[in-house]
DNA sequence: ATTGTTTTTACAAGCGCTTGCAAAAAGGTG
DNA sequence: CACCTTTTTGCAAGCGCTTGTAAAAACAAT
């Protein structure tokens, strides 16, 4: 039975300092990157911290260094698959670097966001990512007062003054569009996104877009309001089912909407692809082994997480580093998904 | 163009202190759980809080008051669907907690496990959440010895002497083995999990204790080693399909190498499940999705983390707080994957 | 008003580290 | 060997906060 008080203390420079027979400052020195440490210090230093079992104090560094070494990463929420894939590219190349990352998850809680940054930006990480926010107005002036080192990934800054990366959405949208129309679909029925997010929007646009270049008809209710979640995807898709006439192929604004409304079809009695095509967005892991397999619009997400990342260390290694725009091109990977209108 | 030295020096207690017209410890008392402060001083405090825009800087309270509000998890990666769920819960548990989260992900590097789980000890973090760690027994003495909190997630402690949350691998084997052999299977394949881990071996007992009890002989040649992962699994696949008495079912530890034995069963032109069946582990969200739908062994996995961290969260409160063993029941999740064998 | 209590506030010290500055040691030269 | 440089080390201060302790204020009771 352990002495649940027997918490040691753990040894700190000063021990080393002792131990090795030198001033604390050499051995702070000695450890965080040289400056003229003489050799046989430095082995004598590097003996005691091994035999002490010596590990620096972060916290106590950071305070002191005014740097934690610490990335601060502001999810929605681990959920999406979405989400994970970009985590997956942060993590990567995070794991690259020197530093670590601190995870923040909104879960969609009101004020969560604006909290969260004003806690990283007092200190808890050197920088931030922001993965798909939402309310970023709250606090996008605190960040930049601080000239506060961040990235957003999938966010639009309409007016230039934050980098962002993301993907082309419009683009990729109107690519998957016309994709179905050159199937010979004429009544495309549209699942948005959360259209309080830009990236939503520009799928929207670009879907439009495709339609006027081939002179279709814009028809209001064809359009669905979806969120980017399944539950929702699968009430729009019944509404646009339950239309006098119904669409022959539907785009939904994410892949997993596309699940909803895979659903919805399907409880209608109708078929994907035979009798209704469905064409996502994302391009999730799931989509290549899911039933029929899923064609959509691939958009780079482990790419933008790191393109994010290398951003992010660039700007905090010279915090001049330009703010610039990336938007990664987006791809249609065809599947199964989609066929030619049955009638 | 932002003058990027402009920086301005946010505001401490001190500012706060001034402002307020008290002194700084009773702001900090204010603000850190009352004690005894007068309303009338609380208010002007808060006042100024608000007026100055003030955050407090988790470092130094860290620092100073020796708890950082932080829970430190070790993840093996992000790639894996299991590891996610698993992060899915504990998120949502430290969610409604007070705490946040600083993510490692040692993506299997050696050492880094050890590193990682030193500098949090090192006051990075209040506690530590390790999900399906390999090498615990390089830190466990030094978790150990500092009576630092940890749980252990997907992991067997032999010595019984860590919190450990898990679910009943050996009953989960049995079921799937003893439903293939309902089935009327009588050759059954086992793709090994990565026999490092307790959980792998637990998964190989309990096929191998329902062969017996079924009084099917176990054949060695029946064994693939995989390691959980989509490609090895594959090959393990590979393997079992070259023998001269192919398994009419495969038994595979998890659901992703579920799928790469699926991938090596359709390039030998076989169907799953007319041909061979194919039951997994875990029940990921790919499982529900993919075609066919996978006949899986569904381990609790958010449950798995919400009660770690619940643990993790009573043993914060108190040192005391006694080191238990928990076993979540698995469950048979029936789709199809898995049919009665042809011949 | 005075004293004894209790509540509230202030001061000082310190958490473990970094870093500017000055002093000490080491190296070169004439 | 004295003197000037250059390298190396040590001291002090301080990062922003918490907290033990002591002093001040408030209040009640005499």
């Amino acid at each position: 039975m352990p002495d649940s008080s027997k918490n040691k203390k753990l040894p700190t420079i000063y021990d080393i300092a002792e131990e090795a027979g030198v001033s604390y400052s050499t051995v702070s020195r000695t450890l965080s990157g040289f400056e003229f440490v003489k050799d046989s210090t430095r082995e004598k230093v590097l003996a005691a911290v091994k035999k002490l079992g010596y590990v620096p104090n972060q916290q106590a560094r950071s305070l002191a260094g005014g740097v934690s070494n610490l990335i601060g990463i502001l999810v929605p929420g681990l959920t999406d698959d979405y989400v994970i894939q970009i985590l997956h590219g942060i993590d990567s190349a995070v794991t690259e670097s020197n530093y670590n990352v601190i995870l923040y998850t909104t879960n969609r809680r009101q004020g969560k966001e604006a909290t969260y940054a004003a806690t990283i930006i007092n200190g808890a990480a050197d920088g931030l990512l922001l993965v798909a926010p939402i309310k970023v107005e709250l606090y996008l002036d605190a960040l930049r007062e601080q000239n506060f080192p961040y990235v957003m990934i999938d966010q639009v800054d309409l007016e230039q003054r934050s980098t962002v990366v993301s993907a082309d959405n419009h683009k990729g949208a109107y690519k998957a569009t016309q994709y179905l129309i050159e199937l010979g679909h004429r009544q495309i029925g549209f699942l948005t996104g959360l259209m309080q997010l830009n990236v939503a929007i520009e799928r929207l646009e670009g879907y439009k877009a495709a339609l006027a270049d081939h002179k279709i008809p814009f028809r209001d209710e064809y359009i669905a309001q979806g969120d980017f979640r399944m539950q929702i995807g699968y009430q729009g898709t019944q509404e646009l089912l339950a239309l006098e006439h119904p669409p022959t192929a539907i785009f939904a604004s994410n892949d997993v909407s596309a699940l909803g409304a895979i659903d919805a079809i399907r409880e209608h009695g109708l078929r994907v692809p035979d009798d209704i095509s469905v064409i996502g967005f994302d391009d999730i892991p799931a989509a290549a082994v899911m039933y029929p397999k899923l064609t959509t619009v691939r958009q780079p997400l482990i790419q933008m997480g790191r393109e994010a990342v290398l951003e992010l260390l660039a700007r905090l290694k010279n915090p001049d580093h330009e703010v610039r725009q990336i938007t990664l091109a987006t791809q249609l990977v065809i599947r199964d998904s989609c066929a030619a209108p049955c009638k």
